[in-house]
DNA sequence: AGAGCATACAGTGTATACACTCAATTGCAA
DNA sequence: TTGCAATTGAGTGTATACACTGTATGCTCT
């Protein structure tokens, strides 16, 4: 997650980050799910130290969040927030197209397009994998490490709740055809459609998944939460 | 640099990493410096265990970077870079204009028109503190916290580079003209002048940093400092 | 029975201690 | 002098151990 060529090597380990980062994306660890140190570091076999680095390192990437008790646990995207992410990765990778479109070799363009071929008639845990796999070659092959950097990141973490749209919705098939057009302006050299196609790519399944969100909203809200105790609490006494 | 309200605690000691990337920010920490653990420990009076955590946190911002052999340095930018994140800044700054005019109340904004009025006639250090909270604050009122992270996070990343460009270059008077302009377009609630207002700051300050980067480059290409070291051992020799 | 207090537990933060790696330096032999 | 090997040293990574905090549990006293 690094900008830099040189790796953020958190240790000699493959990574302890890596395995909760993918996790975490993945959505094996859900939302809101408590991340404790010694829990982790047994079923890893390391000690807490290098756990706790992870930890920290994740949380200054946002996939992890620190109560003001200490624990962490996984981040937790209210729809509201789940709206601007999106919205920020529109516009980050419609930025990026030209530079993708001038960057991308013509193998480049033949693995690209292999994969999104490949990609047709998956079942949706996988296919989100290789959309997930698809942006972030976008974003690499656009030589602006920065902005791929940062195209990443969210991406990444918004990746668990993209792939309840791709469950839920018929995200599958609107984004795999967008895909398909998109192997097209690159390999037309149109920069400026692969942004309008990227830029309406993310916009509209970003309306899809908001509208999905606010129908599922389950009462998180604090205010809402305790009026809901009370009354609980209401009926219990005078039970 | 968590973009959830919730603090990031790095501990209970004020903030391990916060004096690290304050000293980056302001150039005290120079590019490229190495940070070694156990000097930084005994700096702060606190064991590796929380510094080593503070170093990998800041890692994960892009502040430090961490070698192959594992020690770790300050991030040094290359003048591409440099440009890269300049052009970064632009794009987020920009978008979030809108929501700034709209998000902005009359008492921010008298603070704010304060804040600028306050740093017309300053010394090229103090403005650029000034000018890095300026920014924040802009940043902050837009309301869209992981925009707001994203440009902090650039913005921290390259104020110590910027700061060049205030001390050499008569950058601070360009800016500070401008910064009169963006409190107008704000109190003028013109959202897409102040877009335009802060695309052009952004721009002008990165082509004008870029071409003195330029200008500056250091021999840092391999093959001149073997040339440089090779001189240098000719004239010992020679002696 | 219910309120108050003390103890145990779960979890985190950090210091200390040890193992490993890489590089430089020294010492010895040719 | 040169070349090579062994030793030292600096630096990092990680495990263990201890201190601190908040919470839950349970016991006692009224």
């Amino acid at each position: 997650m690094n900008a830099k060529a040189e790796t953020t090597r958190t240790g000699t380990k493959p990574a302890i980050a890596e395995v909760l980062r993918e996790g975490i994306r993945q959505g094996l660890l859900a939302p809101g799910q408590p991340l404790i140190q010694a829990s982790i570091a047994e079923a890893m076999g390391v000690s807490r130290i290098p756990v706790r680095e992870a930890l920290h390192a994740l949380a200054a990437e946002g996939l992890v969040t620190f109560s003001d008790d200490g624990g962490a646990k996984v981040t937790e995207l209210e729809p509201h927030e789940v709206d601007e992410v999106w919205t920020l990765r529109a516009l980050l990778e419609s930025h990026m197209a030209p530079s993708i479109v001038s960057n991308t070799t013509a193998s480049d363009l033949e693995l690209l397009s292999g994969l999104v071929d490949a990609m047709d008639d998956l079942d949706p845990e996988t296919w989100s994998d290789r959309n997930y796999t698809f942006h972030q070659e976008l974003h690499r092959l656009s030589g602006m490490p920065y902005f791929a950097d940062a195209a990443g990141r969210v991406l990444t973490l918004m990746d668990s709740y993209s792939r309840v749209a791709v469950s839920v919705l018929n995200e599958q098939d609107h984004a795999q055809s967008e895909h398909h057009q998109m192997i097209a302006a690159i390999r037309a050299d149109d920069g400026d459609e692969l942004a309008r196609l990227l830029l309406h790519h993310s916009n509209r399944a970003r309306q899809a998944l908001l509208a999905y969100a606010e129908s599922q909203q389950k009462p998180v809200d604090p205010k809402a939460e305790a009026a809901a105790a009370a009354r609980s609490l209401a009926d219990h006494l005078s039970a």
